[in-house]
DNA sequence: ACAAAATACGAGCGTTTGCTCGCGTTGGTC
DNA sequence: GACCAACGCGAGCAAACGCTCGTATTTTGT
């Protein structure tokens, strides 16, 4: 009898098990970042992971469960990324220095985790991982609008939100046209986007905020 | 026999063919806005025309050929669109009043016609509709650049490009958080986006832009 | 050493899907 | 009014899909 399920903590997973689950997770993402969740039939991705069909359902009780493996997997990474890039180290950079890095880790990160940036910021996805990739922007939201109010305690938080909200999208509308040009035109992509941000955010939380614009380099007034 | 084949010219079409053909379009339109294009099944697309699957046959060859049919009526209406927007009118116009006027239209545009606008932003469309707002947009790039020309004949080509390309993408991602946010929240979203659009774009084509600037958005001298 | 559980296989099931086919109806042309 | 193309129907075919099942092998616990 087969003692499927994955996470029902039913099933004592020897070491090979859980090399296997890897293996056609990996698959899993490949496959559906070249042909969309419908498309990914579950015997190619059996097939793609060196795996018989009857195997993959050892491990995953239905293809929507293989699609949940993967979102754990990518909220994992996630969290890391921003947990990197939010940290209380941003409220005190530069804010063009922070833009530039965010973008710039951005960047490389979608470039060495392709099939993520296609699963989230695609167009051949699923409405489930839609949902996740809003929740995930959410939670990026709430961490961003902390960074502003740190960076600019005075400025309300209404403001706040709008700021952290245009700040998202932008950068969501922005990165894929960084990530669909040549290598070579990206740091000219990423300087406009900077300079696109910068416009909007210096007046509201960066340094050259308020009374008299002074071009004065490490001040810190509070 | 059949005498299938939409765009062939080998059959005389009738009044009545042509309706249902458009009735067909309609309910494909909306079925593919509601479950993306794979999930439309014919047999429920031609259901939701009221027409039999056969008789849907009779005017597309096959499903694909549904879809072409779509993108050949959106491709017209995006064009009558963008004609009114980014006519010659817009190259004298106040650069406020512009982003303001063209941001508001967009936003209307596609309250109005909410298949369209799931169709080619959504994430559950399909590759090819992909492919074709690609295009769209490459046009509405070209005709914006010639308008940022006209408003500013002394900036590069280089720069032109640039300003249109970031242009595009910043307003492609704003504009799906106007368009979920609600209703009476999207004018202060809108108010936000031409404010991260004036900061951008003022300094390059509008009317506030000074000669001797060499801060801000590095202009390259030549 | 031995039983039980976990892992592995792949032919093939039941269902769904895009599409066909045979046949009947409507409408334009002479 | 006779003829023929265009229009219309819906049962059902062939292919593809997600998934199962009987069975064989490997690992673990004792």
């Amino acid at each position: 009898m087969t003692a499927g399920g994955s996470d029902t903590g039913q099933v004592r997973r020897q070491e090979r098990g859980r090399r296997r689950m890897a293996q056609i997770l990996d698959a899993a993402e490949d496959a559906i970042a070249e042909v969309g969740f419908e498309e990914a039939t579950t015997n190619a991705i059996a097939a793609r992971a060196g795996v018989s069909p009857g195997s993959l359902y050892q491990f995953f009780r239905n293809k929507d469960e293989i699609l949940d493996g993967i979102v754990e997997r990518y909220t994992a990474t996630s969290r890391e990324f921003w947990d990197r890039q939010l940290s209380g180290e941003a409220a005190r950079m530069d804010l063009g220095d922070f833009i530039e890095r965010v973008l710039g880790a951005l960047a490389t990160f979608k470039t060495e985790r392709p099939a993520f940036w296609v699963l989230f910021h695609g167009s051949a996805a699923s409405p489930k991982l839609g949902e996740v990739a809003d929740r995930i922007r959410a939670g990026i939201g709430d961490r961003l609008r902390e960074v502003f109010r740190q960076r600019a305690p005075e400025v309300s938080e209404e403001r706040l939100e709008l700021l952290a909200s245009v700040t998202i999208s932008t950068v969501r509308g922005v990165l894929p046209m960084v990530m669909e040009a040549p290598p070579e035109r990206r740091a000219a992509l990423i300087a406009e986007a900077k300079a696109l941000l910068l416009g909007y955010l210096g007046p509201a939380v960066g340094p050259e905020r308020r009374e008299g614009r002074a071009e004065a380099t490490g001040e810190a007034p509070r």
